[in-house]
DNA sequence: TTGAAAGCGTTACCAA
DNA sequence: TTGGTAACGCTTTCAA
């Protein structure tokens, strides 16, 4: 029925184990014999069985890329700069191909383990998480002990803005500076003026909303600017509009609002449209990440914009590279403020 | 060094095809032999050889859904139903869990027919194919090849979102009426009194650009009313910006423009703020697609609703019952109008 | 209800 | 440069 290995090397008058090192082309062949064996393949239409080839080999194609929202174009962007430099990292010698496929946990913590499991027992080749993390140390020693069983049975594991966990050394890491950026988007804010700055924050357990917080509230200590309201919820657009309707709510005489990522703050402009407020003429708005949609959709956000193409990109290539093993050290790219809203303003 | 399934069938005292029948739960194995087999697989740790057993099975518990552009919410929707679909269905028997994966095409026909070459050779239990294709009929045939390979090998094959190719009988597909809903959101516009309406449309190539674009020239032709400009680009936001632009060269007096989806109505929206244009005061948009986020950023935005979780949760279900076969059948999704902007109209 | 053993299709080592 | 041939870890008849 089907076509195997061993018909090729029968239609091209050779052996298995030749066919085998034409498919994986990192072994020497003779020209002639390579071309016989390329022929078969394709006449016969033959496709390599992955599951017997990962068997043999003790390892497979898979790359698996864990993502918290996959409705979330955050998310999107990363997923597909790392596919895109998987992809690039295997162009070269044919059969050499990744698959490189996304997985989205929705930000439930037993679907990220239940995840990792899967591709603990695909074998994956590497597993690149992305985004912030739960802050429960149980879950966190869960996440780390299969982390470490996934790095001794030789899969590579990638952390992708999301803190190392501890005692990880296998583990590579690329980190955004979320105290940072937080830090500087409220220092950014102060300078035009404004002091009544409300904040819709993430869910309270992740830890880039801690961070963030944490980092607003630097640089309003260091200005001696009381703190503004706080709420917090979810990383998505309903959250930041209802958060953003209580936090008028609390203090309607707020001139700023800091949004916890982009889909929020996207959804904190509705919220203030809604209310008839003009942005920013009435009120400012500020949010994280790198939404190229979002700057455009609201001309007047500031935003803290986070090199992300570039992150993941060389998550995806920290992935793949079989020649050099992952650093297993922490590479923070620092956040770089990108101001879009010239104009922006606190009410007189 | 990895522990085996030998090594659970020692610990438990029985024979290695005990410990897999216990693991797969589909065979008749005594309460205490199943206990005793569950403790040694807990406490050594056990996590089953997915090649290996699918090596054997013939088969894998991976699902592929390809998408055409993961940075848009509108698959990430798709994609996000589908997977819920999947892990509903799988909940029961432990182990049963499949592995629901999305690869990212980026609109590139070849590496859509590199994800299905790579899942065939993974010997995917199924493949959802999401969003429009191309319409070149060298790559329909190899698209129509690979999917008839595939279905041979025992993968499910289902098709959301994308007409049913000639002659695969074996292939589950779930359409939206994008000729209906085109005609419908351009009598929408019609009854508003609207009488120039610009279209920015998908790409040239794909299915679901023309289709939409015969509905809109269809009711316009019943209505009587002359087509308006139409301007051609990639469903992203950009496109949608910089069309809508060169449509108001064009013909500066349009009253409303359509968009291909909402992401390009996104784009729409922003170039005509940027005209200082208002809208629905001075311009009406109108865009495809069921995004939540664009609902609200743009409030008076029209647009067709395609029940789209409904859509990925039954492409899920289809994909992933092993009951029932995949019917085979072309189920169509009716378009269904929202509309969002009583106060939409033309310029008097 | 359980065990024994024959594959499943590749890879990789050892010879030639 | 090529061939022969054990693994690889699991599933699945066939018997018991």
């Amino acid at each position: 029925m089907t076509v195997t290995l061993a018909d090729v090397a029968a239609r091209a008058q050779v052996s298995p184990a030749t066919v085998s090192r034409v498919l994986n082309g990192n072994y020497p062949v003779a020209a002639s014999t390579r071309e016989r064996v390329l022929r078969a393949v394709d006449e016969l239409d033959y496709v390599l069985n992955g599951p017997a080839s990962s068997l043999a080999a003790a390892t497979s194609d898979l790359i698996g890329v864990l993502v918290n929202d996959i409705a979330d174009p955050f998310f999107g962007i990363m997923a597909g700069a790392a596919q895109n430099a998987i992809g690039e990292g295997a162009s070269g010698r044919a059969g050499g191909e990744k698959l490189a496929v996304v997985c989205n946990t929705g930000g439930s913590p037993e679907r990220e383990l239940t995840y990792l499991t899967l591709l603990q027992r695909q074998r994956a080749a590497a597993v690149i998480l992305t985004g912030g993390s739960l802050e429960d140390p149980e879950h966190m020693a869960a996440v780390s002990a299969k982390l470490t069983k996934l790095t001794d049975a030789g899969t590579r594991v990638v952390l992708c803005g999301r803190p190392l966990v501890e005692g990880d050394a296998s583990v590579a890491a690329l980190t955004f500076d979320n105290r940072a950026g937080a830090r500087r988007l409220a220092e950014h804010l102060l300078s035009l003026g404004h002091r009544r700055i409300g904040y819709v924050a993430g869910p309270a357990d992740r830890t880039t909303t801690r961070h963030r917080l944490e980092g607003h509230r630097e640089a309003l200590a260091a200005a001696g600017v009381a703190e503004g309201p706080t709420v917090h919820g979810p990383y998505d657009r309903r959250s930041g509009y209802d958060a953003t309707l209580e936090l008028l709510r609390r203090e309607p005489s707020l001139t700023a609002v800091v949004a916890a990522n982009d889909t929020v703050a996207l959804g904190a402009c509705a919220a203030l449209r809604d209310r008839g407020l003009r942005i920013p003429e009435d009120v400012s708005v500020a949010g994280f990440d790198d939404l190229p949609f979002s700057i455009d959709a609201v001309p007047a956000l500031t935003t803290v914009r986070l090199p992300l193409h570039e992150a993941g990109a060389r998550a995806g290539r920290l992935a793949v590279g079989t020649e050099q093993p992952p650093p297993g050290g922490v590479t923070t790219i620092p956040a770089e403020l990108l101001v879009r809203d010239s104009t922006a303003r606190p009410r007189s």
